[in-house]
DNA sequence: TTAGGGTTAG
């Protein structure tokens, strides 16, 4: 090559790069140089520059091309630029493995997944053959259907003892749901397997609900092995399949053991864990040990935390969170909205959409929707409700779901404009599904129109589409009106289609543990205290001039059954506990799996005035404060 | 190059 060839050129400072051209007499940087820019580029617009160079001085020509290439791709990659990164494959002639390999890799991260699948049809159509990165790269745009030909590829190129595949091959099976074929797959792998794969696996079985699985799959793990990602792992599929307390136990076990070090994720799965079980004192400990331990708060943590504190009935410590979290991103906002919103706080919660709207500029998501509407639907803001669904489609192009319908039903009919829900559920574009359809009948309920809820729960009934609430809404409507053959009726067709009611269990938490009530419940160690504490509850709420509402009760019983079935609600068992095992004046906060009903509602607001203390009721649907005799549901709930 | 996380109706 003659001495002023541009690929000879003597080296060049990067800033000098940017105003060379050849006419300016500037030389350029040789290849390897230019690789080396590339690496470093803080800016796209070096890479452009680089990349048009690289046009200008026919540089596709020169045997060093094939890794300038590759730099070029990964540099436009790395600042987001996709389009361009991927382009380039199209641009250079018998483009080779690696840069198939690196397009079909940065395809599939970017969830370009069909663009991924035709880059490794033209790789194999090229005769090239592919190599464990490639496979790996394609793997992760396998779905559960062209897992199995990816398979075959894997077994035919000799790649399936590879760690990086055989990992790829159990994740995608697990993504599937085909735990068979990710267990053999995981099962021929090469006797130390590595963690990762382990992981994988334990993903697998986490994702499906099989804690059984993971948990025996876990256990067989050394502990020299186990990092904090599959402790994570396990203590994840806990929480997010209904074992919360298992979930708290697992990490206080990871404490005990004092090794892996807990990270930000465990906060997350913890907290989340906490959430569901309501344990605040749980909650605020663990949040305690983030901030003593040195993990990472990032917005992930401080959302965790938001949630957490909403969920166990402290809103102050959630507003305290949100308002010390920098970055907040809509996911952030959402939950406090969503905080705001269960806790009857509906005025709040619309100040805090418009701010995030306007002051921040974040665009609100569906779930911001779920929130909004739910605010609207507590406080009884019918107009202002039915003018954000409306504005969701119009205004901001967000399909309605079916969390937002359930929310417009639920607004509508709290207001009694039962009819107008009733219509919109037949006419909405989604099917309607049991939720919805007891939202109304709990409607008609409150409203007292017991005509329309009989024949909805009939209606329901007939085509199958029920559930236990469902049932037990319609056996309410006929026992309200006093008619025990029809909750005869409902008790018999019950049995025969074998629904059981979900059991009422309310729980409190004392000193760090959930205590757990079932209603009639004397399995608590201190249940004689505790039923002491109860007959003490009903002489001083009658005192006060309480009469039991034994409309609540279903069972065809005498008056003063039903007034004993009351008195040893979920509710009042777990209320008699806080009562007997905390400090007077000190708040109480109790959680019910179900709505709670009517009669302990009355009973609540009695006991707030007596004993001086707020309580704070988490139910299915929200919460409600209790103070000095009123509650913050403003009793319509 | 391979594994893990936060918000969602009643």
């Amino acid at each position: 090559m003659p001495a002023s060839s541009p690929i000879l050129a003597t080296s060049l400072p990067q800033k000098q790069l940017t105003t060379s051209s050849p006419a300016g007499g500037f030389r350029l940087p040789p290849p390897e140089k230019l690789a080396i820019l590339l690496d470093r580029s803080e800016s796209v617009d070096l890479v452009q520059q680089i990349h048009a160079a690289i046009l200008r001085h026919n540089l596709y020509l020169h045997p060093y091309h094939p890794v300038l290439n590759l730099k070029l791709h990964r540099a436009y990659a790395s600042h987001d630029k996709i389009r361009h990164s991927l382009s380039l494959l199209h641009t250079t002639i018998d483009p080779d493995l690696f840069l198939f390999t690196a397009a079909i890799n940065t395809a599939s991260t970017n969830g370009l997944r069909d663009q991924a699948f035709r880059l490794y049809l033209q790789l194999l159509s090229s005769r090239i053959v592919p190599n464990e990165f490639t496979l790996s790269s394609i793997l992760k745009s396998c779905s559960a259907r062209s897992v199995k030909l990816i398979h075959t590829h894997v077994i035919k190129f000799g790649l399936g003892l590879d760690p990086y595949v055989a990992t790829g091959l159990v994740d995608v099976y697990a993504l599937g749901g085909d735990l068979v074929s990710a267990r053999k797959v995981f099962d021929r792998m090469p006797e130390r397997r590595s963690i990762v794969s382990c992981t994988a696996m334990l993903t697998c079985y986490a994702k499906q609900g099989d804690v059984e699985a993971a948990r025996a799959l876990f256990e067989s793990m050394l502990d020299s092995d186990r990092d904090i990602v599959s402790w994570n792992v396990m203590i994840d599929a806990y929480g997010q399949h209904g074992f919360p307390s298992e979930a708290l136990m697992l990490f206080r076990e990871l404490l005990a053991e004092g090794k892996p070090k807990p990270d930000e994720i465990t906060a997350v799965a913890t907290l989340s864990a906490c959430s569901q079980i309501g344990a605040l004192e749980s909650g605020r400990w663990i949040h305690v040990l983030i901030e003593r331990s040195g993990i990472r708060v990032n917005v992930k943590v401080c959302t965790a935390l938001i949630d957490m504190y909403s969920k166990c009935g402290s809103l102050e410590e959630a507003v305290s969170v949100f308002n010390d979290t920098t970055r907040k991103d809509i996911v952030a906002w959402n939950a406090m909205i969503a905080g705001y919103a269960m806790h009857g706080y509906s005025q709040e919660a619309l100040r805090l959409f418009d701010e995030m709207q306007g002051t921040v500029g974040l665009q609100p998501t569906d779930i911001t929707f779920i929130g909004t509407l739910q605010a609207c639907a507590h406080a009884g803001l019918v107009e202002e409700g039915v003018r954000m669904f409306e504005s969701m489609g119009q205004v901001y192009g967000i399909k309605p779901k079916i969390e937002h319908y359930g929310c417009l039903v639920s607004l509508l009919g709290r207001a009694g404009r039962l009819k107008q829900a009733y219509e919109i559920i037949k006419n909405m574009e989604i099917e309607a599904d049991s939720v919805i359809w007891s939202s109304l009948l709990g409607s008609c309920k409150l409203h007292g129109d017991f005509g329309l809820g009989k024949e909805i729960a009939e209606y329901l009934i007939g085509r199958n589409i029920t559930n236990s609430g469902t049932y037990v809404l319609l056996s309410n409507i006929y026992a309200s009106v006093g008619d025990y053959e029809g909750v005869a009726k409902v008790r018999s067709l019950m049995k025969e289609k074998t629904i059981v009611k979900e059991p009422g269990v309310s729980t409190i938490e004392i000193d760090g543990r959930v205590h757990e009530f079932r209603a009639g419940d004397g399995n608590h160690l201190q249940s004689e205290e505790i039923y002491t504490m109860v007959r003490k509850m009903s002489e001083w709420i009658k005192s006060s001039g309480y009469v039991p509402d034994t409309n609540v009760v279903l069972q065809d019983l005498e008056k003063s059954e039903k007034e004993e079935s009351l008195e040893v609600h979920s509710e009042r068992l777990a209320i008699a506990y806080g009562l007997i095992s905390t400090k007077p004046g000190s708040p109480l906060r109790i959680f019910k799996n179900l709505r709670v009903c009517s009669d302990c509602h009355t009973v609540t607001k009695l006991i707030s005035k007596i004993t001086g203390r707020k309580i704070v009721m988490r139910d299915r649907n929200r919460f409600h404060h209790f103070v000095d005799g009123s509650c913050s549901c403003g009793d319509f709930w």
